[in-house]
DNA sequence: CTCGCGACTTAGGAACGCTGTC
DNA sequence: GACAGCGTTCCTAAGTCGCGAG
């Protein structure tokens, strides 16, 4: 926390309590002008908040001007209700072919629970964690080499050798910060394990060498991706009876899915953005390092031979199973449920619940902050501007970090720099988000907006400084509590997303195919995952795949010009009675036949020797006898022939009819289904396209209430399997049991 | 009464493995 | 029957926010 250390004291905030008195002041207020340069109203708050323009860093990094004191508000404890969802009309028929998930045992229906405990279980039983296996040395003719040399490496500093060497082809190995991290690293192992064991002292990252572990570890992948499927099968057969035990604990008497019980590896820290601490060794984590949390009673896991637990509690408040310390951060990591268990669905339907209940109060809190851009006291008019951002462009809170994290902002930490304003109301958002995303919007916002903006701005204030420099999230959140226990920042990405997706899905016709409704749900989702900006990186070959799709349909649209030049060349006088039809046939020049011709060549000769370099490697390995070139040579001699008969036909501008498509009907019936096959291509195309850069998954897991998804299938009579995965269904069965087609968010 | 810590949700990318297409 | 291209699952980092120790 920054202290106030400027001579001056600022302007006593008014606490929450006397927000009565607050308002009256406001009504006395006049309306203010909007146009133009603020008008004199709109300072009108106390002069004395100069701000504070020493940098001044202390653990922050960048400058709040000044703390305030505002009122506490008694809290109110969230009232737990569990929702009742009746409405299982008996009327879901279609569902009973459904048989994937194994129903061996009768399905706990916790949402038809009266469940208002504020433990998080009473009864709990596990078999602890699974670790990682113990380190393999690499073979001994795999080795760093150092100014040229081989270096022997004691086995703990190899392993840290081998974290980088597997990553050195990557952004992560490239990157100075993780390199100079990794480096230091490694050279305290190397210490702590007693230096090289040839003698060589390693000094320098740039004499290091690690191509010869690299190429070893690209080997085994190599090796990996060539087991069989049968293989395949049996190591995941092995690794999932390994797992096994570790997989499901027993809570309140029911068997449940752990999610992480698999301890993390020692690894290289991977931050993102740019991480200081990214390239860190994160060390191995031992037994000792781990507390159990277990039920009183329950018989105590095993620790792994010579080991011991370092602590084991019976903490029924809590939901975790096990915990560790990590030692990048010194923070901690859990063992906990899996999505589809009890616990998280019933927090998952009190979070969705608590969004719903936001709609009662949202008028009044637009309302309030719209008043309150106005207010003369600075704080009130952060507050609002704020909330107004959080409501309107879905930020999220934004706490403050330290100078050891990425340089991520959020609503409160909103930077100078990160704004940038357009007369008369435009504004550009520009920073990066939590994960280090980009959050870039041109946008217009509410005049008064963009007035408060231009005043938070105002000189002295630079880049560098405080967008909000009298806000922090707890107090957004105090105030929140004001208009509803529970109510935080974060519940405004849930309502809103919801909402949105709310009245996305009214928009939808009710007609149509399963596809054609399937891809305005996504179209949906879509809405509310940019709202919320959820983005991915495109794929590396993204640019390539909708140049080779759109060629694809480029050749589909070729093939049914061709099928129509048959059919002239059968029927000349159709031209005449349909011109319509055959107008696209003027559309294709000869450059674009030949381009395309030239492609389905090359395309077709590819194919071949890949063929015959395949099935000789194949008989390479079975040692039977090779495939001579003459082989290869008849199939060319195939493309060979079909590249004459498209140089005939480019020049002739006739196409020879096969007999497959010998009459009007076989061939009116293909152009159909050409027809069909662009169509779709064209649809899914764009849809791929639009989705290339926006991730509809984290929306659809996290934010969007399942139960308008359910709503949805069931009015629409799309199966559900359409929109949830297997495992999206399992952590939505409350879900999917209890709303029916009517259910509204 | 503060604030640092603890516990929880949210997040994108890598790894995995299935499937539709030729 | 191979295999690219894709969706799904796994992994763990990075947020939010409440609460209790001092």
């Amino acid at each position: 926390m920054t202290t106030s250390h400027s001579g001056s004291d600022y302007d006593e905030d008014i606490p929450l309590s006397q927000s009565v008195k607050r308002k009256a002041e406001r009504e006395r207020e006049t309306a203010q002008e909007i146009e133009g340069s603020p008008a004199p109203g709109d300072e009108e708050y106390n002069s004395d908040e100069v701000l504070a323009l020493q940098p001044k860093k202390k653990k922050k990094k960048w400058i709040k001007v000044k703390r305030s004191k505002s009122g506490k508000i008694t809290k109110v404890k969230s009232t737990k209700k569990v929702k009742k969802e009746e409405g299982d009309e008996a009327d879901v028929p279609k569902k009973e072919e459904e048989n994937e998930e194994e129903g061996e045992e009768e399905k706990y229906k916790w949402w038809e629970d009266q469940n208002s405990s504020d433990q998080a279980w009473t009864t709990l039983k596990h078999n602890g964690v699974m670790f990682p296996p113990p380190y393999q040395p690499l073979p001994s003719h795999v080795k760093l080499y150092y100014d040229n040399k081989p270096v022997e490496l004691p086995p703990d500093a190899e392993e840290v050798a081998g974290f980088y060497a597997a990553l050195l082809e990557t952004d992560h190995g490239k990157n100075p910060v993780f390199q100079k991290n990794f480096f230091h690293d490694f050279l305290q192992v190397l210490k702590e394990s007693g230096g090289t064991l040839n003698g060589i002292t390693i000094e320098s990252f740039d004499k290091c060498d690690f191509s010869k572990m690299h190429a070893h570890f690209e080997l085994l992948k190599e090796e990996k991706k060539k087991l069989s499927t049968q293989e395949r099968k049996q190591l995941r057969e092995e690794r999932l009876k390994e797992e096994e035990p570790f997989r499901y604990c027993e809570l309140n008497g029911r068997k449940e899915q752990i999610g992480n019980f698999r301890v993390e590896p020692p690894d290289l820290f991977r931050g993102r953005g740019k991480h200081p601490k990214t390239g860190k060794l994160k060390r191995r984590v031992q037994p000792e390092d781990i507390v159990l949390n277990i039920g009183e009673g329950e018989p105590i896991p095993k620790a792994p031979e010579g080991h011991h637990w370092g602590e084991v509690k019976h903490d029924t408040s809590v939901q975790w199973l096990a915990m560790w310390r990590e030692n990048i951060f010194n923070s901690y990591k859990y063992v906990r449920l899996a999505a589809n268990s009890s616990i998280k669905g019933q927090s998952d339907l009190k979070k969705f619940e608590k969004a719903r209940e936001l709609k009662k109060h949202i008028a009044a809190i637009r309302k309030d902050y719209t008043r309150d851009l106005k207010s003369k006291v600075m704080l009130e008019r952060q507050k609002a501007v704020a909330i107004y951002l959080i409501d309107v462009f879905a930020l999220r809170a934004g706490g403050e970090k330290s100078e050891d994290e990425a340089d991520t902002v959020g609503c409160c930490s909103l930077r100078y720099e990160h704004v940038t304003l357009q007369p008369p109301n435009t504004v550009i958002f520009d920073f990066l988000g939590k994960d280090s995303i980009r959050f870039y919007q041109e946008v217009e916002v509410d005049h008064q907006v963009f007035k408060n903006l231009a005043i938070f701005k105002r000189s002295p204030k630079q880049p560098g400084h405080q967008l909000f420099d009298r806000l922090e999230p707890s107090i957004l959140n105090r105030y929140f509590q004001s208009y509803m226990p529970g109510l935080t920042a974060k519940v405004f990405r849930t309502y809103n997303a919801s909402q949105t997706m709310q009245d996305q899905l009214d928009m939808i016709p009710n007609e149509g195919t399963v596809a054609e409704k399937l891809l305005r749900y996504n179209a949906a989702n879509r809405t509310v995952a940019i709202l919320c900006n959820h983005q991915r990186t495109v794929t590396k070959g993204h640019a390539q795949a909708v140049e080779r799709a759109n060629y694809r349909i480029q050749e589909l649209i070729w093939q049914r010009i061709r099928l129509k030049r048959c059919l002239l060349q059968m029927h000349p006088e159709m031209a005449k009675e349909d011109p319509e039809r055959f107008e696209e046939l003027s559309t294709l020049t000869k450059e674009d036949e030949a381009a395309i011709h030239a492609r389905i060549i090359e395309r077709e000769e590819d194919k071949y020797r890949r063929k015959f370099a395949r099935e000789n490697d194949k008989l390479k390995f079975e040692e039977a006898e090779l495939l001579e070139e003459k082989v290869l040579n008849e199939w060319l001699q195939k493309v060979e022939d079909l590249k004459q008969e498209f140089a005939k036909e480019l020049e002739t501008g006739e196409v020879e009819i096969k007999t497959k498509f010998d009459s009007v009907a076989k061939i009116d019936k293909q152009i159909e289904r050409l027809t069909e096959r662009i169509a779709t291509s064209s649809v899914q195309l764009k849809d791929r396209e639009e989705n290339s850069e926006v991730s509809l998954g984290t929306s659809k897991i996290n934010y969007i209430d399942p139960r308008l998804s359910v709503a949805f299938c069931k009015r629409f009579d799309v199966p559900i399997e359409k929109i949830f995965t297997k495992a999206l269904r399992q952590k939505f069965d409350w879900a999917i049991e209890s709303a029916d087609e009517d259910w509204r968010f």
